[in-house]
DNA sequence: CGTCGATGCGAACACTGTACGCACTGCGGA
DNA sequence: TCCGCAGTGCGTACAGTGTTCGCATCGACG
């Protein structure tokens, strides 16, 4: 009873060798999450696989993180913890603002699967660093003279969620496709003429893009996401006093 | 051999009788599978369960559907289609443009899982509805006297997109509680005042929305959605020629 | 009447998240 | 020195999941 069947004779060398091994802890799961979730998305994070990277049993994790779902709350405000936000004074609000947003996108496209968890549960987590985030953007518009700040984060941030979120999940398929950007858009581009065709206006702007697209889609991407932050910043800007 | 142990003797009663059931299609497998999404969400939707909804086997399905991914795309462009566009005529741009966007806000609170399975497979779908839509507001951009028809569009969608999505999800939370929405953010009010705790600017945003969120959190969410909207209205306002 | 393509479905496979209870550890107190 | 205890790991089990496969049955057509 003493002995389990699997090792019968309990002696000084068999015990004790697994510490070497980082030992469990919330923070090793959350950072070893992250990475699976990186890696490959968010469907294929499991709580046995996720275990099984740990050298730990499936079921240990319980121990350290209520369920799935708040492991990932965890990821999610941990994530938020790579957006830095510049202190008011070290540039115009603009340039600030602007560089928050690109910190948001880059961090959403970073880790792809940001955007459609988000998507599911919202952002109501209230995790300290998205708090973080939002203060600090907060003191920013302020700074700038914003009758209403948190109105203008809400847009601001709706919209770079917005944006980012497609190119994430259009960046997903691609991955998953095997080929570069530009050999999807390629091979899409087929159904893509054949989706548009009878549609005017469509079609125009999808013979003007087209060249572009397989050029240099990145750049693209980087294009439309600046034109419509200036946009918002522009329609922002009419909202200082004065 | 000829007959099965479970239905012994085939007598001419045990025949069809089921064609008064509306037989099995892809129209009616999508509409209903719309029906169980709006009513449970997501996660709450599976093969065996909607098949059992149509007096049906889980397997049967797979006959008029791929898979669930592809019915979950068929499902999202269906929904498309609720999404009225005026034509240009019909008013000015800014006020086409607004009508359209409010649309699409009602959907996506209508049918709250919307937002999140874009986010997850983005808007790669190039269904039918999805391209009307959007070739009726390359119209309505294209006869306002934009250059670039297409960058507004993805503009607006990304903000609207971003913003109902978020607001979905809160609905969500929010229905899942079983409360109503003022009860459940009187309820969040302490945790919420915890978290902006030695925050300044939040906790000063905090102290100046939390009346309004009980009182009239609806009227609270239209606000912010409008005046996101007005200031990106404003912002493409300038980039027309002249 | 016989054949054939389309349709429905039961069983099975490989997974999933998680509840439960047992085994083992190191530590504080008697 | 010993005991008990709190914390941690994990094997097992349960109720589901999406999807494949092969068989049964149907209406239509030659």
């Amino acid at each position: 009873m003493a002995a389990k069947a699997t090792n019968p004779i309990p002696s000084v060398w068999a015990r004790r060798r697994e510490p070497e091994q980082p030992v469990l802890s919330r923070d090793t799961i959350v950072r070893e999450a992250i990475a699976m979730l990186d890696a490959d998305g968010v469907e294929a994070l499991s709580m046995r696989k996720l275990g099984a990277r740990l050298n730990a049993g499936a079921t240990s994790l319980y121990r350290h993180v209520a369920t799935k779902d708040e492991l990932i709350e965890l990821a999610v405000d941990e994530v938020f913890g790579e957006i830095p936000v510049p202190d008011p004074g070290a540039a115009d609000w603009r340039s600030n603002v602007a560089m928050t947003c690109e910190s948001f996108r880059a961090t959403t496209l970073r880790h792809r699967w940001l955007g459609s968890v988000i998507g599911q549960a919202g952002l109501v987590y209230l995790g300290p660093n998205l708090v973080t985030v939002s203060e600090r953007m907060a003191a920013l518009f302020s700074a700038a003279g914003f009758p209403e700040p948190s109105r203008a984060i809400d847009t601001v941030l709706s919209y770079v969620l917005g944006m980012s979120t497609t190119e994430a999940a259009f960046l997903t398929t691609v991955a998953r496709s095997g080929e570069t950007e530009a050999e999807f858009i390629a091979r899409l581009m087929p159904s893509a003429a054949e989706a548009v065709a009878g549609h005017d206006f469509l079609a125009d702007a999808f013979a003007e893009a087209a060249a572009d697209a397989v050029a240099n889609p990145a750049a693209l991407r980087d294009q439309k996401f600046n034109y419509g932050l200036e946009v918002i910043l522009d329609g922002l800007a009419l909202r200082l006093p004065r």
